[in-house]
DNA sequence: ATGAAAGCGCTAACAT
DNA sequence: ATGTTAGCGCTTTCAT
């Protein structure tokens, strides 16, 4: 059988109370002596309490769910390390899952957290209305959202400037002469950075007096999409000058569609990715970025999360609150002009 | 308040047992009336059951933890994403979480999921003895370890055939009249991958008649460490023709260190990474590598796992077996002759 | 076919 | 200073 509080008790000679008061440093004034006996005997028995039980009996678990929807992507593992690090050091474990950007997926994923009596939840949102989200308000757990805004619920979100984002790319490409800029987007669906990425693209080229041309805005879904929607980009009559990428992924991407149409980087086409990667310096040519500051976005997520933890014990209402970080560039050589 | 059964019993009429029969499926001869009025209950209450409270009857919680010593690695989420799918088509929850390559780090993740009484592990051990391993045994908590062995512990084991992933490479390179091979790997440290992988390029020179030279062998910690040996092995008098890197982040700083001495690839050196990522056909040069199957390894982990756990509960004993993957070659350009 | 009740392992209020 | 006990929410045996 397992080691229960009960064996310890018996083994130090004293009652599952005084076990349990040692156990949670309640030194209720408890002897040096029986202190000492209690540690050895769970040392003997190498006893580690039950979680479940004590969960149950506290009402609450000391852990945070973090739902994810892209665990691919190298971004949200530093935001990871982000609530990782700042959770370790309040006293929180945690329990990640991945959404997979899918609906269903997120649903189940929320309503596990919820039986599990997850103390609160992180989630960057698959996609703008699930109607899971609803439970979450009824259930009163605390939560927060990250990166992506909900229509429709009030809640803490942590986001990223996405207008400047995309305006400091912009600028950046202006000032290097290259005014006729493209833009690569997965599809909008309502998710909010996407959104603000293509509003503060046109914001941009507004402010800088360049014409917007639809046909320059490109929406695909996959790799394919891209390269087909790249062929037809490049063999119309006037060409971009320059590729603005607004996600990760799809910058590995285009870079490939480029490259099989025979396109040099930075010489024909300049090209700016939206986040900073570990291998976005390794890349042909090495890549200009916005820079979302991620390991900063989880350590607020938590950050907040926390604070309504506490609210949420000592019963004080909060009234919910959008944090916005700011994005910065990071200049290298696909757009040129660097001298090289 | 939460919603409990018991809330649900009463707004239906009947006992708490009943609803818990209906919530299990265990019909166990319920009228087709009560049944309607437990579910009608259950939805308009929008009823969870408490998972800390089912676990703690049942002792089991349908939950498996894995710990992964190194989330910023892709060729773990890939991993990770064999788990899920396996996971979730077997009805197990799942609890992820980060050693970092750091064991007190995941002393304390061992020691959380044993009390979180989690029905079995998957764990990517971080250096080659963690004493709280033996805790898992006392316990007798099904456990798989992965990609590492460990030593004087007898346990289920899933690995990839090091020798013939580094053979595969030095094959190679020799095909490619490319003899003077280097190596540069992380401290082994008791690792078994880096190990064998060290003993894999031994063999394979010596099959090809090739002799070793010590000073070829670098073992280097971090980036700068990496740029001083590579600075080391250029400057020489005699100059290796191609590099062989046992992990795919230090193939990024092997590339970095290479491109600051201004060393062509691969012209004048080739190289050849470990794992393949996304990024690897979008580096400069597009990068040979050795594939290790990781989505299948993350199933073959849960499969036996499962095993484990049912031959746990049928109290049946069950040998510790390895299982080892087979790893292949992927050819591109960083190591020249393909015609470019 | 269904209900009553015991009990999983723990904590905390209450008693001494 | 320490022990006794009730109870967290569920499942499951045992009655009926």
């Amino acid at each position: 059988m397992r080691v229960t509080i009960e064996d310890v008790a018996k083994k130090a000679g004293v009652s599952k109370s005084t076990v349990s008061r040692v156990m949670n440093q309640n030194y209720h004034h408890i002897t040096e002596e029986k202190r000492q006996k209690v540690f050895q005997a769970i040392r003997e028995l190498d006893y580690r309490p039950n979680a479940l039980a004590k969960g149950l009996k506290q009402m609450k678990t000391s852990t945070i769910g973090v739902i994810l929807s892209n665990l691919q992507n190298p971004f949200w593992m530093k935001v990871l390390e982000g609530i990782e690090d700042l959770c370790q050091e309040e006293g929180y474990s945690l329990m990640i899952v991945n959404s997979r950007d899918n609906l269903a997926r997120e649903e189940e994923n929320v309503k596990g957290f919820l039986m599990r009596q997850l103390d609160g939840l992180i989630i960057n949102p698959s996609l703008g209305q699930n109607p899971v989200f609803q439970s979450l308000e009824a259930y009163h757990v605390p939560y927060v959202f990250l990166n992506r805004k909900v229509q429709d619920i009030q809640a803490d979100t942590i986001v990223v400037d996405n207008i400047k984002g995309v305006s400091l790319a912009v600028d950046h490409l202006v000032g290097l002469e290259r005014r006729r800029i493209a833009v690569f987007l997965y599809p909008p669906e309502g998710i909010s950075p996407r959104l603000e990425r293509i509003e503060g693209y046109l914001k941009a080229l507004r402010a800088n007096r360049i014409e917007v041309r639809e046909d320059w805005i490109k929406i695909v879904t996959n790799r394919e999409d891209c390269r087909r929607e790249m062929q037809v980009l490049l063999e119309a009559q006037e060409r971009p000058n320059a590729i603005l990428s607004t996600n990760n992924m799809l910058t590995l991407d285009i870079l490939e569609s480029l490259k099989e149409s025979g396109y040099r980087v930075p010489e024909q086409i300049g090209v700016v990715g939206y986040d900073e990667t570990e291998w976005s310096k390794h890349l042909d040519p090495p890549l200009t970025t916005i820079v979302q500051p991620a390991y900063e976005m989880g350590k607020a997520a938590v950050k907040r999360l926390i604070e309504r933890i506490r609210a949420k014990e000592q019963k004080v209402q909060l009234a919910a609150e959008t944090m916005e970080l700011e994005p910065s560039l990071i200049v290298r050589r696909s757009c040129g002009g660097l001298g090289d």
